[in-house]
DNA sequence: TTGTAAGCGTTATCAT
DNA sequence: ATGATAACGCTTACAA
């Protein structure tokens, strides 16, 4: 019993065949008599040979099978977003027939690069995810490589294939449907207007410092209806940062918006509780939107009028595009629709 | 400018130097002399080569940087549960002193292995998660190639590293923490018995059948306290899914147990909701308590009485395992401690 | 259907 | 500090 593991070439030789028909029996790109087949894979078993050592294989075919997929935060704070998991799923299943692997990998730390794993990762393709301040960076590693690069709900200029959402038309509709009902005075939530931010008021001076696209983007979209609208940041998607901003907004009890549109489900059930809080009934005291369409977890019964977007398509747009690009097809952009919904949390003001 | 990708050799040419001192001065491994290392640089920079191939390095290294982890359901399912949420921060922590990326596997689909990921990937090692019916195969699939192995939450037998809690145990201190409050009618929501599993009382028979091993761990743990309390098998640990269990157990008034122990907390926040919509108040009402001490979105201002268990630290300690076993060392099995939480969930039951 | 041969791009070892 | 050389284990034209 030797002490090295063995190989395809041992394989062959002890099965009386070329290695190429050895590589061929466990490829099965090309047809091999069954009699061969059987005598390579007895070989194999005997030997304990277990098939093909795969960074070889990349090697000779150039491939790697494995799509890395980027994020900027830790990873645990990244799937808190349901949105999130679902795209995951949607790209899992996409890249599943070119029978490609998920790695994990996090955006470039500030200044230097420790663990320098966008460098050197094995992978045949990117999907970039979200609008991160570090994107730019992340890109032109990858471009240098030579890796296609795919990018969800960022922007990184006219040659990468995106896969967008029409949040601002989307938001937009949001407001306009509480316009119709007769709303005049709004807040909004939004998610984090930078990789890192404080929770607060936006003031013009903020509004021009909003980093994160998707933020942008659907305030922009309230305030194509509501052009003053106040808007409070929140630090992250969820329901207790939705509870503080709740608070804030329907704190004092003179100057309430008999509205509030919330940029994301999450954030929206957080404003939900604070309307509990301040002892206002939904809808009747205060309407309340949110933005995903996802089922937050412990809800119900209360369903929140919001835009489903098709998260898990999105994931498998972007693991389409990777497929295209990885067989030198052209990879176009998508952009999604959201569909509203209206749910038990929005109705007329009162007295109207 | 030729079509094919510069390579190191190319570098090294350009740069005068020979394909060794080159490799060196992007490995750093051995010291070169600044003169040698910025020509060689400014040849790369030249020929826009961007650093070695992955794959060809890992062909020669014999390692490709990167770590496996096998779920078992969709990816976007098993990161709805804070606890791996948490536990894949602590790992990719731990893995990050040796630059590995986490490549996300899903275990074997029933029967064929179409894209059969686990027999394929290139990793170093793997980090089986929670034990599930196909982890055997998972496991012996990963032996057959060599490939070190450690578990978290699971059994693989002797050999292979775990990373597991004092579930029991912790279970009972929650049992015994009721029982001297004077509690003598409890009932208990458990987590899924089995893979796939639908809802319901746990019978002798169901008792039997419970394949995952931190469902029947806590159940034992209860049952050291009391035996005979009834068991609630919900379909996942969420909220909604602790809601449904606590209206099947507070459903019916006649029959009401004074306290409720949930195996999550997630679990645990479903069972305060249905006790709400039963008209229960917690604590006076009802005792509540849940598992695993993380923040519950939203929960808040109610705080579990819980078990407190250092998920990210499981994490880290599974991360740990790994390089240590890739630099040959042991990897020792760790059983961790939760520690008790009393939170605002309990209390004495109503007259006593 | 099977065999021959030529790399894929690196890096470790051992000299110098 | 640098260089020559030999693998690492596999796949795929192409030939037979």
């Amino acid at each position: 019993m030797s002490t090295r593991r063995a190989t395809i070439a041992d394989v062959a030789r002890s099965a009386g065949v070329s290695p190429s028909t050895a590589s061929v029996v466990f490829s099965g790109k090309t047809p091999v008599s069954d009699a061969t087949r059987r005598r390579v894979m007895d070989a194999a078993a005997t030997l304990g040979y277990s098939g093909p050592d795969p960074r070889a294989a990349s090697l000779r075919r150039g491939r790697s099978g494995i799509v890395g997929v980027v994020f900027q935060g830790p990873l645990g704070t990244a799937f808190l977003d349901p949105v999130i998991r679902l795209m995951m799923d949607g790209l899992a299943d996409a890249v599943a027939p070119i029978d490609a692997g998920l790695l994990l990998l996090r955006e470039g730390v500030e200044g230097d690069s420790p663990g320098a794993s966008l460098t050197t990762a094995p992978i045949d393709a990117a999907v970039l995810v979200g609008c991160t301040p570090g994107m730019a960076d992340s890109l032109a590693t990858l471009r240098a490589r030579g890796i296609p690069v795919v990018v969800v709900e960022g922007d990184a200029g006219p040659d990468v294939p995106r896969v967008i959402l029409d949040n601002r038309e989307a938001q937009r509709s949001l407001a306009s449907h509480l316009r119709s009902l007769g709303h005049t005075d709004v807040a909004l939530v939004t998610l984090p207007t930078s990789g890192q931010s404080d929770p607060g008021w936006i003031d013009e001076r903020r509004r021009h410092e909003i980093t994160v696209d998707v933020t942008r983007h659907r305030l922009d979209g309230v305030r194509d209806v509501y052009p003053d609208a106040p808007a409070y940041a929140a630090t992250a998607s969820s329901i207790d940062a939705g509870l503080a901003a709740g608070r804030a907004i329907l704190g004092d009890a003179q100057q309430r918006p008999t509205a509030v549109l919330a940029q994301s489900d999450l954030l929206a059930a957080g404003v939900l509780r604070a309307a509990a809080e301040c002892g206002l009934t939904v809808p009747d005291d205060l309407s309340v939107t949110g933005f995903d369409g996802i089922d937050v977890d412990g809800l119900a019964p209360s369903l929140l009028t919001t835009m489903v977007q098709p998260a898990t398509e999105k994931g498998r747009a972007a693991g389409e595009a990777v497929v295209a690009m990885l067989a030198e097809r052209d990879a176009p952009s998508v952009c999604f629709s959201s569909v509203f919904r209206e749910g038990n949390t929005t109705a007329p003001p009162l007295g109207s």
